[in-house]
DNA sequence: GTGGTCTAGACCACC
DNA sequence: GTGGTCTAGACCACT
């Protein structure tokens, strides 16, 4: 894995695990690999591991147990939560990109708006004619 | 500057330069550095450079005079073709991460307006209470 | 000052501050002494402190300002919590050690109560005879 | 061991001792470590061990056999007074925190009898039902 | 083996 | 000066 300069290694540590629960490659209840594990892994120290997988705790998104290692919770609605605070960054990020171009808010609900019907009009298009001559407009 | 081993490493410098060109901080007619010290400040080999440099002069978006550098062109709507091309792959990129989060296209598009509903509220709250109790939502 | 070895330091300097903000020696809003500066009067590493404060800014006790210091939080009803949760601790505490000496419940709230109310009495019998006979019973 | 700094050494000693009574870890009739034992294992100056012993031997808890040892005295009714004496110190140490927090007799009452149902409570709810989601409620 | 704490010392960002 | 992050390496407690 790859660290970005601008953040701090642990948040980034933890936004990994984040999206990793949120795509359905963690389950709740599984164990994650140990700090020291992580820590080779990721090329980083383990305190720095342990960092991460503390706040993490700290917010409930883990479960940690002496000499037996660390668990994804399975507190009900965990998943939802992590969801939703992953939309909210990502939301976030892109409408600052987005204004960063100089589009306005009414531009970039168009758009939004756009690319999404042409998704709706893409998977309609397949269902009807396989193989046919349905392409995106841009 | 970071490059991110998914992708080829020359599109990577061709997206670096267009949001460079998005951001203002290039000009149409500008002289930009030349391939080896491109190559020197990003510690890439020189032929990667070029071959970056040699497809956007492909696609219009450079122009080299032999013996005097590489230029931006100034053909006219370069800008905002450029714009709307930046537009459409952070766009893209948003809907396929929104996506794998299992938000419908319903929810995206709420979750935008939102977002750019309150967007409104926050600048219109500051003009009246900079320093108010003014808070998002969510 | 001097730490017990059966606790974390970091959780005694938390306890340390607390107590100082139960007993009114911080006010809330007050500023704190630098990391440096209560590591090096603690005689501990500056991260043990920092962890101390970390996690007392994570319960909303202090709040950091970057190149400015750290405070004590102004948060309302605050300084009500951090009572309330002291006297958890001393009760449980109080209660361990009572029953350790082999006391039952019954045993203990009599204890209390009868010292309490020679508390009342001591208060009441110096009030008529500030020099009197008036002693504790034990 | 630990000493603390703010009461002499050779009551803490005094006290260590009759915790250990206390609790049953020493018997009555039990031989004691030597002075010289002692203050090795304390790591303290041999005097404030004898000190300490000295006032025990005269408070009629210990007895010293010449050339045989110290032992702890078989006078009967001993350990209930060491009990009585050290629930009194226990007791007198806990309303002065709580005092200290600012609470009145009357919440002091009131924390402790409620503290001491819910240990009941515990208690019984563990029999009937001991992994079950029976919890505190402060 | 696991996680938890602590130190020493480095470098950074902010004010 | 302040707080924030990170490393390297130590020792401890638990299973």
């Amino acid at each position: 894995m790859q660290f970005d300069n601008s953040r701090p290694i642990y948040m980034q540590i933890m936004e990994f695990i984040k999206k990793q629960l949120a795509r359905g490659e963690l389950q709740p209840g599984q164990k994650i690999p140990s700090q020291r594990e992580m820590a080779a892994e990721l090329q980083v120290n383990p305190n720095t591991v342990q960092r991460a997988y503390r706040e993490m705790e700290t917010m409930g998104l883990l479960e940690t147990l002496r000499g037996q290692g660390t668990f994804i919770s399975n507190r009900p609605g965990l998943l939802q939560e992590i969801k939703v605070e992953l939309a909210g960054s990502i939301l976030k990020r892109f409408i600052v990109e987005m204004r960063s171009l100089g589009l306005s808010a009414v531009e970039i609900r168009n758009l939004v708006n756009q690319a999404l019907d042409q998704e709706e009009e893409g998977k309609s298009c397949k269902a009807i004619n396989p193989r046919g001559t349905c392409q995106p407009h841009w």
